[in-house]
DNA sequence: TCAGGACGATCAATATTGTTGACTATGAAG
DNA sequence: CTTCATAGTCAACAATATTGATCGTCCTGA
């Protein structure tokens, strides 16, 4: 235990635990929320992980060891995710003419429409988190999100 | 659409999708953070469904119906954590005395130890956090995700 | 009372996501 | 040309979640 913060007995921590637990719960409000909006406007909702997958693929992640990279996954269960969007006709596969090793992911027709409907999904649902929370909170919120993630936490490094 | 904040185009909503992903990466830090604390300090972690369950055994839901209602999964994926707990010897299956129907989970001295230092290690981890993003911003985010994610979205009602 | 329905728990089958380990093929470096 | 790193893939498995069906138990109204 090198640092001094850590909690004498268990009862003091006993206070301290929800921020998880409402982490993964407003989280699971946004993601259930894009899946019925997908549901509703596209015909089609995407599993949370190949959700993540577009969301970088939107952002222009085209090499799969990036998007892995990004996603802070395996490159097999980002592989897995790719895969199940082709099947679906949302993305191809095309090898890099330059370089024989790398592949780039290219959304199809239906995916980009997909893709621009998911990102308004998004944007209604921040709005309707805005209207419940209220401007300051999600601004807050957003503030405080935008941190660097892939920090190590100290229990693997020390 | 009932409301009149959807964004006009999708360009308008491309600036906006980042919510949900900054969310799922907070939430993989603390969880991975968790977990290797748990592997260090008790010698064993769990998943993190097996660790939301925990989270709410520790505050007294022990009714598997009323943990599958927090947890906001089926029953029957609590049933499957709660299964697995049980293997890990960490917690008990009593029926209740009064009501043959219902169920309650209690504790071995095990489990009641391993919840005990996973407090502690979330504790540790919000400390932790504290010093990287400052005491404010984590206050501000307690607040902001102090909210009842439990609302509907709009999209499965309306 | 007791028949019907609601409720709590469980079993079974399946989909999705993630892991590790092993493998192939290409590119780069000496 | 050998060696090594990189990019992608295949296979097996663990964990989590779903839907659908089943089985007792409790509750309630005719």
């Amino acid at each position: 235990m090198s640092q001094n913060t850590a909690p004498e007995t268990a009862q003091q921590a006993a206070q301290e635990h929800g921020l998880l637990r409402t982490l993964v719960h407003a989280t699971y409000w946004l993601d259930d929320g894009l899946q019925a909006y997908m549901k509703k406007r596209a015909g089609l909702s995407l599993p949370r992980a190949q959700s993540m997958a577009m969301i970088y693929l939107t952002e222009g992640i085209d090499r799969p060891s990036d998007l892995a990279a990004k996603l802070r996954v395996s490159k097999q269960a980002t592989q897995q995710a790719l895969k199940a969007l082709q099947k679906k006709g949302i993305i191809e596969m095309m090898p890099d003419p330059k370089n024989g090793r790398q592949k780039h992911v290219v959304f199809t027709e239906y995916g980009r429409n997909l893709g621009d409907i998911a990102k308004m999904g998004l944007f209604e649902l921040e709005a309707q988190l805005s209207r419940r929370i209220g401007v300051t909170k999600l601004k807050n919120l957003r503030t405080a999100l935008d941190a660097d993630w892939g920090e190590p936490n100290g229990f693997n490094a020390d």
